[in-house]
DNA sequence: TAGATTGTTAATCGATTAACAATC
DNA sequence: TAGATTGTTAATCGATTAACAATC
């Protein structure tokens, strides 16, 4: 769509992705019929059809649990606003940091977490924060009425399986980038 | 193993993840037999086995590219280092960051990044900037030796494919998760 | 020796690919 | 109408699970 395309077959996309075009046509067809015999897929449409299946057609009010550097990074990340996800508040224990703003979002003290919950509907939080305080924290968000979690403290939570929690744990990310390289490293021992 | 735990069998390994225990046989054995048979696997020695396999065992030297919050957040996840992930530079363009240090680990002006590369045998690069400088930095690090890139730049790198990178998409997260929102909601809507 | 549990082979299941009839 | 390309069914492939003989 950025390149002007305008529309795309199954053919032309799997020579751009590294899938197959059966594939595409496959899990596409998953969620339904979007394109036409003959023509192929109306890029425009596809991509908004696409959002609609990701849910990126709604917004959320989001708020970041934890204002260190990466909760900050977060937060000065234009892109998701566009995509709905408003960050409307940040929470943090360190005093040099509450009251500071970062792109005008202010942060709060956790201690008013919960009182800010009742008075906001939340649907998203993101857990950017020792792994110490993680799990704690977590559940006074589940009893404020959070609905999803973007785990980033470097801990797997316990919490009601109608919570929503997408982990990202940096360190597994890490072991596969060494992984690989052992892997690779290997791969050319054998050739010698 | 932090549990004190000396031995386990694949059948209690699989109470505690979610996989089948035959899986956790078959999974181990494409790397070897770690366990034996009527005791079970030893716990501090299948940590070290896997440890092994993930080439945890082996010590990397990594630099920063882009000391924003990103890469501070980076630069101060002490436990990295424990595995094995020396940090010993970080790289940025901004005059009020050159020069700083995190966690004594001194930021540099990315228009010494090849020089340095030349004097220093750098294995891995972490990429912490805008996306618009990625690539070309990217190339930089491959023409300086780096044999592995973990990139959180919100772009996908054109490098040579002897090169290993490992992608941190953030955005493919948060639609990960906010495909799970909205198919949690379907969910409960079809119940109604 | 008896019991436990692995390593490994065989059976099942699901996902990917190929093929083609439907149709724009 | 002819050509292109989807949607979809059938064939293939690989991964997961089940079963069990080997062995500690």
């Amino acid at each position: 769509m950025d390149n002007g395309v305008e529309r795309i077959s199954s053919n032309e996309l799997s020579d751009r992705m590294q899938v197959t075009a059966s594939q595409i046509r496959q899990d596409l067809n998953n969620f339904g019929g979007f394109g036409q015999q003959g023509y192929g897929y109306n890029v425009k449409f596809l991509y908004q059809a696409i959002g609609k299946i990701l849910g990126l057609d709604k917004t959320y009010n989001v708020i970041i649990v934890g204002a260190g550097n990466l909760g900050q990074a977060l937060a000065n990340y234009v892109r998701f606003e566009k995509r709905g996800f408003r960050v409307i508040a940040m929470f943090d224990i360190n005093p040099q940091l509450v009251g500071r703003k970062v792109r005008g979002i202010e942060i709060r003290h956790l201690d008013t977490l919960s009182d800010y919950l009742k008075q906001n509907d939340i649907q998203i939080a993101t857990l950017t924060l020792p792994k110490a305080a993680a799990e704690e924290v977590a559940l006074k968000l589940v009893e404020g009425g959070v609905k999803a979690i973007w785990n980033f403290a470097h801990t797997d939570l316990n919490l009601p399986k109608d919570v929503i929690v997408e982990n990202v744990h940096l360190s597994e990310s890490l072991m596969q980038l060494s992984y690989n390289i052992t892997r690779h490293q290997k791969g050319k021992d054998e050739k010698l």
